[in-house]
RNA sequence: GCGGAGUUAGUCCAGACUGGCAGGACGUCAGCUUCCCAAGCUGAAGGCCGCGGGUUCAAAUCCCGCACUCCGCACCA
């Protein structure tokens, strides 16, 4: 399978591996990105930063991974971000309070019912351990958030369960200060932390993450208003809807009311164009609406990006309409106004969110380019020139008859400006195949006619084909081949 | 959390049943072959056999606990 094989080459080529691995109390959830992949994942957010902040004029923070306990009593998070569960006395098994009793005693229960409540009824009408007829224990919330406490009165905080609480939290300065004018997106890029309870998978699922969130502050009353929307008329959106997989232009999605306004198809149609550029297959993406079952708690429209791999079906991006929700939240606790003018009208604005999951992200994009050449005996990525952790490796054929020193000389004017590899060991087929397993796009050979004529061969990874170049014009052809869109 | 299967070199795996020197392949490194696609030859490094405890003269091997990984279940704003 795929998975066993993305895992085996991230392991053995730098990508990623589990965090304190030497150590038997490491516990699972956490992992940790090597030379590769800290190469790769920067250029996958520098192209985030391209495609979304600087195309569509967002502005990007950098927010405190601890908060306070209020913020999350504004958010929701403190009494959403928990599910009531309940642990079978006998066989141990845990069950979510709330599902199990609308599901044993068939009764509408609230999302937000109080344990002593659940406990109430499940001791009326006797509800038992569906596997083993035992009894429960009391129910209790299990909070996903990571509790912190500061200071030597250990004051609550936690660690975000995603990285938008401060782009909320600051927009009212932010709005202020930086001239703002709705509709304005505010992104952020960072870690997030969530307790779960049985992390799998590597990347997929882990218990500290990053997360690329795009929250856009709108009015409410504008959200078909929108002039930039003839920029992505044309592009093309795979949307999924109540079980119907349909693919449709971004004005086609508004004239037929697939979609419900303008703003969403824009931003939908962005972050399209965007993933098309990082090189997932986008026949294996669709953008699927959620059920109201479905959605998170602060959401009224939802459509999660996914894209499909080995192991199923995967969301790489959340796209929640979140109305006024966290805005009046913050508000309401903080008493502090963020109402913001908009021309004549005073509002306080809604919110449309992208928020990216950029480990799922990073290894959607491995394995939608990972090939294996039976033919020529090797496998590699197909990765895009801009997102390759290596641009290009200089070699020398050989490392006798100067040749070495030549090699050294061209690394050493190039390895600043590009990320080079310089390798002089063992046979050059074999230096190759290494190069093309992390997907390095450009291969440099300094041979004998090198001294000669001050030339150099550069060989394409994709196609394997080699053309000679002058030592002169490296770097303008290393530049246009490695050049983001 | 539950059930099942696993964990031995960077990777894949043998050894375990029947306790007795820690092995193989690939990879890595150095050298040779004057060499443009994983060739060959020579040599080398690399392991507290997941962690902790127990039984034993002796434990990778038997027993107990824990952690992690994978597969199901449950969970996953």
């Amino acid at each position: 399978m795929n998975y066993d094989k993305i895992m085996k080459l991230a392991l053995e080529r730098g990508f990623f591996f589990p965090s304190g691995e030497v150590y038997a109390d490491s516990t699972a959830g956490f992992w940790e990105y090597g030379p590769t992949g800290v190469s790769f994942k920067n250029k996958f957010i520098e192209l985030w930063r391209r495609e979304l902040v600087r195309k569509d004029r967002m502005m990007e923070i950098d927010g405190s991974q601890i908060m306070s306990q209020s913020v999350f009593e504004a958010s929701g998070h403190l009494s959403s971000f928990a599910d009531p569960i309940v642990k079978c006395q006998k066989c141990k098994s845990t069950y979510r309070a709330d599902k199990l009793v609308a599901e044993i005693v068939k009764i509408e229960v609230p999302e937000s019912i109080d344990t002593s409540e659940i406990d109430k009824i499940i001791s009326e009408k006797n509800v038992v351990c569906p596997k083993c007829k035992g009894d429960f224990e009391s129910t209790r919330r299990f909070n996903m958030m990571f509790k912190v406490g500061i200071g030597p009165e250990s004051e609550n905080a936690f660690l975000r369960p995603e990285t938008c609480q401060s782009i909320f939290i600051d927009f009212p300065r932010l709005f202020k200060t930086m001239r703002g004018k709705l509709p304005i997106g505010i992104a952020q890029i960072g870690k997030s932390f969530r307790n779960e309870i049985s992390p799998r998978q590597s990347l997929l699922r882990l218990r500290e993450f990053y997360q690329a969130e795009i929250e856009v502050f709108c009015n409410p009353n504008k959200l078909n208003e929108l002039d930039k929307f003839s920029a992505v008329e044309n592009t093309e959106l795979n949307l999924f809807i109540n079980g119907n997989i349909q693919t449709v232009s971004c004005k086609k999605a508004i004239d037929e009311n697939i979609l419900p306004n303008k703003l969403v198809a824009y931003y939908l149609g962005l972050l399209a164009e965007f993933y098309q550029k990082t090189g997932i297959d986008m026949k294996k993406t669709r953008f699927r609406k959620l059920g109201e079952k479905e959605k998170a708690f602060y959401a009224t429209a939802a459509f999660d990006f996914e894209v499909e791999t080995s192991i199923g079906w995967l969301e790489l991006v959340a796209c929640n309409y979140r109305s006024d929700f966290d805005l009046k939240g913050h508000s309401n606790k903080s008493k502090e106004k963020f109402e913001v003018l908009d021309q004549d009208d005073k509002v306080l604005p809604h919110v449309f969110e992208l928020s990216m999951g950029i480990d799922r992200s990073l290894y959607s994009i491995l394995e939608h380019n990972f090939h294996e050449d039976e033919k020529n005996d090797r496998t590699f990525l197909s990765l895009k020139p801009y997102l390759s952790p290596i641009h290009v490796g200089v070699l020398s054929l050989v490392k006798k008859d100067g040749l070495a020193e030549k090699t050294n000389e061209i690394f050493s004017q190039i390895r600043i400006k590009y990320d080079a590899f310089l390798d002089h060991s063992g046979t050059i087929g074999r230096r190759y195949r290494r190069l093309d397993e992390i997907g390095t796009p450009l291969a440099i050979t300094i041979d004998h006619q090198t001294l000669q004529d001050k030339t150099v061969t550069v060989r394409i990874r994709d196609s394997m084909n080699q053309e000679r170049i002058k030592i002169s014009e490296i770097d303008s052809f290393v530049a246009e081949a490695t050049a983001f869109p």
